[in-house]
DNA sequence: CCTCCATGTCTTGTATGCAACATTAATATA
DNA sequence: TATATTAATGTTGCATACAAGACATGGAGG
């Protein structure tokens, strides 16, 4: 593996596992230095972050992780639930059940996330929960679909970080059993639904999110001042 | 637009245009001189478009138009029959109508489509007929999927070239037509069916493809010798 | 005390130079 | 003539140097 991918896979990996701050910079020079390489090989993998849509450059500022708004945010839960429940459904039209080995592989990254999630283990928890939905496309038979998903799953994980979504672990697991369990006995729709009301659930969750206000910690600041009471613009709480 | 970004869609829209040919090697020194910039920038937009699958770099020979073999061909169709219908699966659950506006989108698209016909422009007509899709998409309100789906268009066009798959583009047209009827009369279930056809017959046209053998051009040419008949290993014609 | 401007510093943007390697052509040799 | 060896050529790989711009700091002026 290059020098570049390694960059990029690392600067994934830290996402999936939450273990770098949402609004951090990711200086070439700071970077070149840690790999210990130019800055031509990390611009190479920023540059391929940047296509992902996981980076964004501000020119002549920095890299920075992608800021996922409201809007991106529905097109990326719907992508992800269109994307996995037709793999399900495409894959349930075949009328074949799911090999036994790939059963097993589901059956034993199952394994790892409750040894994760009972381990209290916060990064790898997290990680194998997202990494859970590009492992069953892997075994639908769609490394292209896979790889994207990989993707949309990042840029997940980067909106749910910056806006605090409660995001219950342990019932996102139980939801991922359910669906194996369907899929190991052959009851390839009801993965299918199972698939559909774990995707779908997302915005019932996201109507607790507090909207992010650029102004929020000034406005907060101000709002218990006693001076100057209506100095400033109309609108107090929303 | 950056320069960079400029080549990279030059390319894309030459390849979908069917205007260059699957075989053709992307040297950086000529792109530099014919964009009229550093191979710096050249390689910006070769990494964009390996990043999207389109381009593939062989160490120290140079850069090539990614060869899409039999697999990733069926990964192909199937990922755009998944996302497309299941596009139109999700917009039919919301139960409204497509907005006018976004029909009037569709329909002038259409028109484009039989004008290209029409007149012969292979070119053209070939362009628009991969471009209705990601345009669907767009109007389905889903740029993410969007854009993904242009590059899963770029990649089948390099399939079908490389493999002269028949490609009726009329017949094309028509199910475009049908698609973007059924959408315009609020009967959504049937645009789903329409478009579940129009990219689920591909194996059918597949098996007409003949395998292509890269001892083909020799083999043809040394057939007829009247001499060594029996020189070379076992296989005459498939 | 506030505002405006100059300047220094830090960042990415781009070009270029050289190294490493693959392929091809030429040449020597059996 | 066939083959092995060597030289030449052309390509990408990578590092580095410098340019261009954004931002922060400090000081002068009001």
């Amino acid at each position: 593996m290059t020098v570049a991918a390694s960059i990029s896979n690392k600067i994934v990996e830290a996402i999936l596992s939450q273990q770098l701050a949402p609004e951090a910079r990711l200086g070439e020079s700071e970077l070149a230095t840690l790999f210990n390489c130019s800055r031509t090989i990390v611009r190479e993998a920023m540059l391929d972050l940047a296509a992902r849509g996981i980076v964004t450059v501000i020119p002549r500022r920095g890299w920075f992780l992608t800021q996922v708004d409201a809007e991106m945010a529905r097109e990326l839960y719907d992508a992800r639930q269109i994307i996995e429940t037709g793999l399900l459904r495409h894959f349930a039209q075949k009328g074949r059940p799911l090999e036994p080995h790939l059963v097993q592989r589901l059956q034993s990254h199952l394994a790892e996330q409750q040894l994760a999630l009972e381990a209290g283990h916060v990064g790898r928890r997290s990680y194998l929960l997202g990494n859970f939905h590009v492992c069953l496309a892997e075994c639908l038979g769609n490394r292209l679909l896979a790889e994207k998903l990989r993707d949309f799953t990042v840029l997940t994980t980067l909106f749910t970080m910056r806006h605090q979504t409660p995001g219950d672990a342990r019932m996102s697991y139980e939801e991922h059993v359910a669906i194996v369990e369907a899929l190991a006995s052959g009851r390839l729709a009801d993965a299918g639904e199972c698939m559909r009301e774990h995707l779908g659930t997302w915005d019932s969750k996201v109507h607790m999110v507090r909207e992010v206000d650029p102004l929020d910690g000034l406005r907060r600041a101000l709002a218990p001042m006693p001076s100057d009471v209506k100095g400033v613009a109309a609108g107090g709480k929303k």
